[in-house]
DNA sequence: CGCATAATTGACGGTTTTCAAGCACTGTGG
DNA sequence: CCACAGTGCTTGAAAACCGTCAATTATGCG
């Protein structure tokens, strides 16, 4: 019997399993899937010693699971809710580096550091499990195939990093935002959590610290995008009505219109 | 009698002898020092086959070490010269992703993946090294450690990226060319290679698409800077008259730091 | 209910982009 | 040696875009 029968039936997976009734991602659609598949996690009698994957208790609205600048000593992925990392720079407002949400790790760029760059904090009521790397070496498993995981991991994240960037950088606040929330519908559908509906759950200044934006022009172009039929917005509820309208806006550069063909688009902003 | 007093010498060390009289990067500067140091490379009875690191003949400009898509096999670190590394996007014209200097790698971020996800040319006359990934295991040393090393240039990869994002959509154009002049400064001081005074072999566009301004915005600003006395400018060529002045206009957030070299050597994974 | 926080909306000004023209450097061939 | 074209760089003027400031409304929480 495999892990992802076992972890199907959910209640079987050691560190899994959903305390109460809250909508959280499946084991087998969560980040750490492949490290837990070579830890044998879910499996009885895996031989892991307890301690090094484990599920924490909830966080409330505000928490936070670490702070920048202290000790690195784990990664952690969200089981449910979602977080908001950020850096504080000297003198000015903290910025905002990331949104995480089900199914995604937090804390992946502090492993070769001694410390955690950033703090991560919970937007919401939010729970995650957490993977203590420290003592990995303790599970028996072969270092390599771990190291392996991790290394894909982090070159996962850091062609993202580089497509944020080039989509941050060109782009207009409208293209910007489209690409903001079409990101966001993507990595749900990605996580088979609901898509085309969901919350905002960070504030209107998170969204704009995060894309370069004040929030005020954040706000007016959601409530343009939501007056031309695009989305339709109720606070911090977002439907997306047209997501074609939406494609079409990122896609569109205002410069060089006239040359190209637009071609088949892959859009994986931020 | 250990690998840094040889290759000190420079005319020991296998990978690295310098075929002309060009200036180059000492191979403790580089970034792939750490993996070479697993490798023992430099010794001479290091017993690692042949043709997993080696040098390459000198590129001329407008070169390619590899193009976006190709399949990946190694990663690079530079010898001499400089390279630009840049994405093509769907119906829009290539956007510049990263610059690399003597001592920086090129291609980490495609470890994780089948095909490079860019493409890197040379900005002059240029030199590499190459590190063939899928022959590492050849080499008999613990894949362990060189998953380390591996590792930890992924995760500074990582932060680097972040900082480029906070540091690029929070700044004006001033501060962005500032924070860029500077970083270039900081990172060939970094290697031991002139910093006071250093041609940008790269074009305005270049520099303007890496850092999201028109051409003419990074043509204006840098010679609003040549007037006001902080740099002295000759057409590519560039000496900082007074590093506070850019200091200031920068304030606290210094742009990304430099590629490739850690800052503590001792990997502290597993 | 009342306060504090967040979101919206409007007016204005500064920065940056765009468009356009002119200039400087480079390399080629006569 | 010079004329020439090609490219990249500089400079100018107008307009678009977005940030700031400020006022107003909405929302959450005690």
């Amino acid at each position: 019997m495999n892990r992802r029968s076992l972890s199907a039936q959910r209640e079987q997976c050691k560190v899994c399993s959903s305390p109460e009734g809250i909508v959280e991602v499946a084991c087998e659609q969560c980040g750490l899937d492949p490290i837990c598949d070579v830890l044998d996690y879910a499996e009885e009698e895996s031989g892991v010693p307890a301690g090094i994957l484990l599920r924490r208790q909830p966080l409330q609205r505000g928490e936070t699971i670490f702070r920048q600048q202290e000790n690195f000593h784990s990664i952690f992925a969200v089981k449910s809710g979602s977080f908001k990392t950020s850096m504080s720079r000297s003198s000015q407002p903290d910025q905002v580096v990331g949104f995480h949400f089900p199914g995604e790790l937090i804390g992946v760029e502090a492993m070769s550091r001694q410390t955690y760059p950033c703090t991560a904090r919970a937007l919401e009521r939010s729970s995650i499990c957490e993977l203590r790397i420290p003592r990995l070496p303790e599970s028996g498993r072969p270092l390599e195939a771990l190291q392996a995981s991790i290394i894909d991991l982090l070159g996962r994240e850091v062609m993202l990093s580089h497509e944020l960037v080039s989509s941050l950088v060109h782009q207009s606040a409208e293209q910007r935002i489209c690409g903001f929330v079409l990101n966001l519908s993507q990595r749900l559908a990605r996580r088979k959590l609901p898509s085309a509906e969901f919350t905002l759950t960070m504030s209107r200044s998170d969204i704009g610290n995060y894309l370069g934006l004040a929030a005020e022009t954040v706000s007016r172009v959601l409530t343009r995008l939501h007056k031309s039929g695009a989305i339709r917005l109720q606070r911090k509820l977002v439907r997306i009505v047209d997501p074609s309208v939406l494609e079409r806006l990122v896609e569109a550069s205002p410069l060089h219109l006239s040359r190209g063909i637009p071609e088949n688009k892959s859009i994986r902003f931020f």
